[in-house]
DNA sequence: CGTGTAGTTGATGCTCCTCAATTTTTGTGG
DNA sequence: CCACAAAAATTGAGGAGCATCAACTACACG
C-alpha cells in the first residue's frame, strides 16, 4: 500500500476531512469505490484481504503518519478496519491527481512513496520465507520500532488472530513462541495485560531475526 | 521492482544503450552502484536477494518488456543475473529523473508504473503464504501466461533451484509435485528435459491454484 | 570415458498446524 | 462493585506437510 503520508498532503494543500472509527468499524470494504485516500492522525487500523475458506491475511497494521487507500484501479482491493478508537484524514483521489498533473514536484513526491511502498512490500514478502521463531522477533522489533515510547513499553493494538494472520502462523504458534520468549526473560509482559509487552534484551531478540536475514538487516 | 517498460521510456526519448549478457553473467550486484535503469529486450533473468547461511530468495524472474534496476537510493538492493543469453537496454536514472522533473506526464507514468510494482509484490507476498502444490500451481500458470507460444508449450528457462528459491521451497518437494502433476495428466514434460513443459488440463491446474485463494484470483 | 550438474526418488524427522480442553481477560447488566 | 457470559489467550496431544539427508539416474562437456 503507497503511503501517501502528511508531509506529501501538506504539500499539496488539499482539500480534506477528518472522520473517526470507533474499534472494529471498517473505513472500506474491499469492492468498494476507491474515492479517496486517507492518512492516519491517530489509532491503529488494520489492512486484510479475504481468502477462500473464511480466511484472510492482514497485509498491514497502519499507525499515525501512514497512508492508505490508493488504488490504480476505481475499486479497492482491501478492507480496512480500526483496531482501536481512529482518526483518520480523507482527502479524494481525484484532487489528488489533479495536483499531480500540474505540479511536478508532487507528481516526484507521489513516485518516491511508490517506490518505497514497493520496497517494503518486498521485505514483507521475505518475512513470510522465515521460520515462525524469527517471524515473531522481526514482528515485536518492527511494533517496537513504531509504537514504543520513552518506557519501552509496546502497546500493542491487535489480538493474536489479527498477529497470527499478519505473521501467516497459528494462534496457538504465536502464544507458544511469546510465552516461550517470556520464559527465556527475552521480553516480559506487563500488568495483566498480554498486549502489553516490554522487550528485556533487545539484542538477543534481534540475533534471533537475523539469524536467518544477515545481520544488518533492520538497520536500513 | 519498479518495470519502468519499454513504453514508459519510449515516451521520455532517453539515450540508451543496448547491453548483452551470457547465461550465468550477472548485470549488477547487490551493493553496487545504481547508476541505471534496465528493460529487458530478449531472454530471461533473475533477481535474487542473499539471505544469512549461503541462502538466496529469487524476487523474480524477468522477461521481455520487464524493468528492473531502479532504486530510491544510491546502490543495488538486489543482484540481477541472466538465466539465457540476454539482451537489456540500460538508461541512466539521472536523465529518467531529470525529464520527470520537467515532464508532468512522465512524472505521472512513473508513478503508476510504481503503484501497478507494489500491487505484484503484495501479491507475491500471498503467494508465500500457500500450500506448495497451490504455490506450484500458480507459478506454471504465471510462466504459462509470459512464456507459452501459439504452441502452449513452455520452455522454462530456469531450474530447480531457482524455482525453489523463487516459491519458497526444496527441490525435492518441487520435483515431487511436478511429476506427480504429470502422473495425473495435468501437465507434460515434453521432449528429453524436464523444462519444456506443456499445461494438459488449465482448468484443473487452475482449480488447483484457486482452492486457496478464492476463485478468479489470475484473471485481473 | 570420467567428472560435474540437474533432476528424481525414498526414508526419516522436525516444524508448525489441527483439534480439544482449560484458564484468563473483557464486556455487560444488575 | 460483583456476577455472568463471551471473547481472547494458553496449554497439551497428535498429525500433516514439507525439509533434510542420502542414494541414484540422466545428461553435458572436456
Amino acid at each position: 500500500m503507497i503511503s501517501i503520508d502528511r508531509v506529501i498532503l501538506a504539500a499539496a494543500k488539499l482539500e480534506s476531512a477528518n472522520l473517526s472509527y470507533e474499534r472494529g468499524n471498517t473505513v472500506y470494504e474491499r469492492g468498494a469505490s476507491a474515492q479517496f485516500i486517507y492518512v492516519v492522525n491517530k489509532g491503529a487500523l488494520r489492512r486484510v484481504k479475504p481468502l477462500g475458506g473464511g480466511k484472510q491475511t492482514v497485509l498491514q497494521f497502519l499507525f499515525p503518519g501512514d497512508g492508505f487507500g490508493y488504488e490504480l484501479g476505481h475499486r479497492h482491493r482491501d478492507t480496512v478496519q480500526a483496531l482501536i478508537n481512529t482518526e483518520v484524514v480523507a482527502t479524494r483521489k481525484k484532487a489528488l491527481l489533479g495536483v499531480a498533473a500540474s505540479n511536478v514536484r508532487f507528481a516526484c513526491l507521489l513516485f518516491a512513496a511508490a517506490a518505497q511502498a514497493v520496497v517494503l512490500a518486498e521485505e514483507q514478502s521475505l518475512l513470510r520465507g522465515l521460520p515462525a521463531v524469527e517471524r515473531i522477533a522481526l514482528f515485536l522489533l518492527e511494533m517496537d520500532a513504531r509504537l514504543s515510547k520513552r518506557d519501552r513499553q509496546i502497546n500493542l493494538p491487535m489480538n493474536r488472530r489479527d498477529i497470527s494472520d499478519y505473521l501467516g502462523l497459528t494462534v496457538e504458534t504465536i502464544s507458544r513462541i511469546m510465552n516461550e520468549l517470556q520464559r527465556t526473560k527475552i521480553v516480559k509482559f506487563q500488568g495483566e495485560r498480554q498486549r502489553q509487552i516490554v522487550i528485556r534484551d533487545k539484542k538477543r531478540l534481534q540475533r534471533l531475526a537475523s539469524d536467518a536475514l544477515g545481520f544488518d538487516w533492520w538497520k536500513r
